[in-house]
DNA sequence: TCTTCTTTATAACTTTAAGTTATCAATTCA
DNA sequence: TGAATTGATAACTTAAAGTTATAAAGAAGA
């Protein structure tokens, strides 16, 4: 049994063909006959369940594909690391971080590249699940985030708050108000995005708090898209105030909610356990003390 | 990169020399200097700094280093737990307990045995943290012990509880008295086994809570120790009961502490992200019954 | 039912690489 | 300085991983 066996034996089981397999692997079809057959022999039980038109996982199959999938994993995240360990020195940060914090990161970006001028950074715009995953796989070194999973062993720093406003197409009832209450919004019409589905449960706790259920009738990826279906007219949203910063317009209005304090927390997010190169340790240290003089600030 | 070569790698690291690393893994001297020199070329960086006199791992050697043993020791767990797959209908049990408790387990083995003849048991005597390590590195399916720790994701099944009793050697002052109090214990001198440290952690603060501090002069491996020592005169110990029906002997007193309530649980311990074949299933559902017919008892 | 297609197994062969022995070069230490 | 120890290099052997060609078995369509 070796990793190559076990790749093979993986392989075949994800495919749940033989022939695929070996397509997938650039091996011929005997070849990986073979290594199944002696894979067999030493583990002393049959893996496949095989005929000429089906093919299934034993039970011994079956516990062996959890492990290989785990050890494979392991094998990829080594790589990673040790590109990391070579490349000491050079430097080169992978980041991924959620869209709408783009102004913000930019100047904490800048920040860090005026310390270290010698580091590339690649950084990614993914989805908050996206981030997990390519934190776990270790694509990524760090994350930026609105969402803190206890679930996993990342680390999350909190970089800064903000407060969530409320926007309306520019023809609104609202318009001419700079502040309303919750209740004001019995009978509105929701959007909201899976970006932010933290604030989402939030506000809908606080509008049945005041004794309405609101009705969402969007629900869309970015909130870019949740702007610009408010502008056309089809709904509200409650979005944070540094999105609007960022993206300015005259097809909507802004209101605050004075009875909705919630606020959103931005994090940076990484794994602890892995080892992370001097110019990485140097990013969150700056985060660290960024994130410092928000909560001063605040 | 394949698991020969980290192997390798980790017994010259272990070892600290090729030359003593190839004759642990039985291959020759340059067979080793070639593997290192193609990882060292895969991955593109130096593992060792090496001379004639002196090995030394680099940085990402370290990191290399790291990772190796947990591969490797995730193969090693491999193999367990596909030979137990393997046998499954055969069926074999590894079970670690700590010594003490022979007496109980033999008769929940005993019912174990009249339903499932066929089943073959290792039972080893070990201290509590070979249990732990051994359930750990899977040489052990089961382990039996009255330590529960929560660092390790462990289950822990508790079987039974039993009171703790002073021992006093025979011609001790206390040898007409069937029970005592805690501060009548002021200026005697202890004895402890490293098997209980969880009870004398407790009857520590027992002791400084009624207004004194124990002197513990001896502290033994194990409670068969601790006895012969109280036995010889040299101090008093807490013991659990059972321990007591188990040796018996004329050469000692046994008093009841009337304030010192503290009672010692044994529990069955295993890994429950383990694949454990049915017998062993069976194993801790009869534990599960048997903890519930004592629980009902107390 | 016979033919065809698909899929895995077997056989014979090639090539790669892991391991071997012999030897060298460098360093420590008596 | 010379013996001893340690890792590197060179040349060779061998085991095994992969190749192509082909057989065997089952499923599907005419």
């Amino acid at each position: 049994m070796d990793i190559r066996s076990l790749k093979h034996f993986h392989t075949i089981a994800t495919c749940g063909q033989f022939t695929r397999a070996a397509i997938q692997l650039h091996i011929s079809q005997p070849a990986l006959s073979n290594t199944i057959k002696s894979l067999e022999n030493e583990l002393g039980c049959t893996l496949f369940e095989r005929s000429t038109k089906s093919l299934k996982l034993t039970e011994p199959g079956e516990i062996l594909y959890k492990h290989a999938g785990n050890v494979l994993e392991s094998f990829d995240k080594i790589y990673k690391e040790m590109e990391d360990a070579r490349n000491v020195g050079k430097g080169k940060i992978n980041l991924g971080m959620i869209e709408s914090y783009r102004y913000f990161i930019s100047h904490m970006i800048g920040i860090f590249k005026s310390k270290n001028p010698a580091v590339s950074m690649k950084v990614r715009e993914l989805g908050p699940n996206d981030i997990v995953k390519k934190l776990e796989s270790f694509d990524i070194h760090l994350g930026i985030t609105s969402i803190a999973n206890d679930h996993n062993n990342f680390k999350y720093i909190p970089i800064f708050q903000e407060n969530y406003v409320l926007l309306t197409p520019p023809e609104h009832r609202f318009k001419n108000l700079t502040s309303i209450e919750i209740i004001d919004l019995k009978n509105e019409t929701f959007i909201h995005s899976l970006e932010g589905f933290k604030i989402r449960e939030t506000f809908i706790k606080a509008c049945e708090h005041v004794g309405f259920s609101p009705s969402v009738e969007f629900e869309t990826e970015s909130l870019e898209t949740a702007c610009s279906l408010v502008e056309n007219g089809l709904g509200i949203s409650v979005v944070p105030e540094s999105f609007l910063a960022l993206n300015p317009s005259k097809r909507r209005n802004e209101v605050f909610i004075k009875d909705f304090a919630s606020k959103r927390t931005v994090y940076l997010v990484y794994q602890p356990e892995r080892y992370l190169p001097p110019p990485i340790q140097d990013f969150i240290d700056i985060t660290l003390q960024f994130s410092n003089e928000i909560i001063v600030r605040k």
